[in-house]
DNA sequence: AAAATAGTTTGCCAAATGGTGAACTTTTTA
DNA sequence: TAAAAAGTTCACCATTTGGCAAACTATTTT
């Protein structure tokens, strides 16, 4: 449970982005290649590679290359690390307060 | 449950600094003066302003004014809206495969 | 009334971010 | 073997970020 601090900064950063957090929704299908995974998005494929690497470097992906082509993949546990963060402090709010229950409440019944 | 996508983004980016997760952190135990809020850091008021903006701009926080003070409270709903996002990923992933319990656990045996 | 406190506004700066096009390498495929 | 496909590298660009100092406005305190 190394760094948590960077970790969490690297983390969030990379899931600031709609195009980052779209490639992670695409990969939780299952892995996908670089080029697969651009086709939605009408950018070049530097500036695709470049959220690629964003991805990887925190440790949310995972990627080789077979031939030419490169294959990624998710990384799950580092989402759960994200998670945790949010849940403890949930739990912070809690533990002062039990309103947090009415707010979800009030937020699904949104839907 | 409007705009989501622009939504997150602005939440994950206000999450993805140190400072600005360390007042979230704070606030969690209750409201507090921007005065304090500051200082455990080493910047300037100016500087910790922006984060105060950008913790508000994404709904996590609000603040008023009261004389010559301005106290700032938490504001869970936007966090449960973060949590949501990752729970949602969470799923699709857990639908596909049921590993994640194990890296779960795994993460969680590390502590 | 004077001084301290709490914030705000302004203008500035270096670095990081997210994009581009062009040129290049390495496989595959035709 | 020639051409297409999939990345990669490079140099460049505008915008955003996160910091600063200085000057300013209110409000408490002393």
């Amino acid at each position: 449970m190394a760094n948590n601090e960077l970790s969490l900064d690297r983390t969030f950063h990379a899931l600031s982005d709609p195009t980052r957090r779209s490639v992670i929704e695409q990969l939780m299908g299952g892995p996908a290649t670089v080029k697969s995974l651009s086709e939605p998005f009408a950018i070049g494929l530097p500036s695709f590679m470049k959220h690629i690497k964003v991805l990887e470097d925190c440790g949310l992906i995972s990627s080789q290359k077979k031939g030419r082509v490169r294959t990624c993949e998710i990384n799950p546990v580092q989402l759960v690390v994200v998670e945790k963060w949010l849940s403890e402090q949930r739990a912070l709010w809690e533990s002062r307060t039990d309103r947090l229950a009415e707010y979800v409440e009030a937020l699904n019944a949104k839907e």
